[in-house]
DNA sequence: ACTTTGATGTGACTAGAATCACAGTTTTTT
DNA sequence: AAAAAACTGTGATTCTAGTCACATCAAAGT
């Protein structure tokens, strides 16, 4: 396996190692392990204990819980250059999730006591780690808000409107960069497969999208926007 | 006004503040300023600008934000020992909930500047930051899930059982500890008030609860907890 | 004590979304 | 290429919880 130094890493700059000095970046770079994970794969499951943190250099990456009756939730959607497992490395003994990659992905990963050796070394970084914490509770809050107010379809917009936000277009800037399941576009929204099928036709419908198999092509990026004014 | 000692201060012990160095403490007693909030008072407001952290004395108290038609959603409560209003100071310009007190509360107020100047020399304490905000947001995800997936009832239970874990109950060892209006219960459970207060009734006739005006006693504790399984 | 305001209980009605059942369609595996 | 598995679309039906409307009831202010 190829070895590749973090200083010269492109979702390094994008993650909250952006601004580590060279002496932190060497530390991560001997410490880290690289590791492709295939698409369906899991990088870590609900209930085991945390080894150390993830740090996504590409690839899509869902992380999700399952409810009491077993029904998957998605809390989270991961892109390049985000971390994952901060949360469990501060919190908790077990994760409280799992993250199952949705496309082929490529991750560093840095095992928890190096992890926090640096740390004790770079209070900035702890910093960091606390902005990305205090900005994915943010949203976690904003979200329990729309979830428990409003009804399937705006919560579905909402759904569309951050996907794109969060992995961009393809080449003809209007089809959304990801490939979700009706099922998985059910289990983020927090509703039913058969009504994120009713729902996409709907805005098919009005003219909003295009369905195109997997991938949705927003049509009118404005008039969805709009509604949620 | 009396200023008193954090290193006297028997809340503080709870706190982030707990494993402090006497060092630490100094700085805060002097940076810090106290405050007396009465029932129903705001200790800030959504799009406000953050001043500083807020630690609490005693008390009771909602964070809450507003969803895109107005309706209250409750997303966190305050005791004694817990602060606010660092998720703010670490990820934002401006407050996104706002926090109303429930009861006559105490707290301490600790500018934003001493607060910046107090983390940087001490990284033990950005880490228990840290670990509060993943904590908090380790709940948040838990409620998102339950929010989506679970009938009100089931959401009810759970609330009812927070509700006791956090503030405890009565010298009589079951009527729960807070004084809560039906709003502020469907708000936090996330429903409607007329929905509450048919399941509350229901609950009681099913003799889990009695309820006594604004208070409420819990009969069946065991078996109540057991509707979670 | 009286009035005003806010909080609560209750019934009737409606609707959004879940559930169930199954056909049709892709995608993956062998 | 065939078979299996996973995913998707659709109709019919049910039901939870939201909405509306109004009658109590409690609390706070004058």
């Amino acid at each position: 396996m190829v070895t590749n130094n973090c200083s010269e890493c492109i979702s390094r700059k994008l993650s909250i190692f952006a601004k580590c000095p060279p002496e932190t970046l060497k530390q991560i770079s001997i410490a880290k392990q690289e590791r492709n994970v295939e698409k369906g794969e899991d990088l870590f499951h609900e209930g085991k204990h945390p080894k150390g943190l993830i740090c996504v250099q590409n690839g899509k990456i869902k992380v999700s819980q399952l409810g009491h009756d077993g029904k998957e939730q998605i809390v989270h959607l991961i892109k390049s250059g985000n971390t994952m497992g901060h949360r469990a490395l501060f919190d908790d003994e077990i994760y409280s999730c799992s993250a199952i990659a949705l496309d082929e992905s490529k991750v560093c990963f840095i095992p928890k006591s190096a992890f926090f050796e640096i740390l004790s070394d770079n209070g900035n970084l702890t910093i960091e780690i606390a902005k990305v914490l205090a900005k994915e509770l943010k949203e976690a809050e904003q979200s329990i808000t729309t979830t428990s107010q409003q009804p399937v379809e705006y919560r579905l917009i909402d759904t569309l409107i951050k996907l794109y936000k969060l992995y961009g277009f393809e080449n003809d800037s209007s089809t959304i960069n990801v490939k979700m399941t009706r099922n998985d576009i059910a289990n983020l929204v927090g509703t039913t497969r058969e009504t994120i099928t009713r729902k996409l036709y709907h805005l098919q419908a009005k003219g909003l999208i295009a369905l195109k198999g997997k991938k949705i092509e927003v049509i009118k990026k404005k008039k969805l926007e709009s509604y949620l004014d």
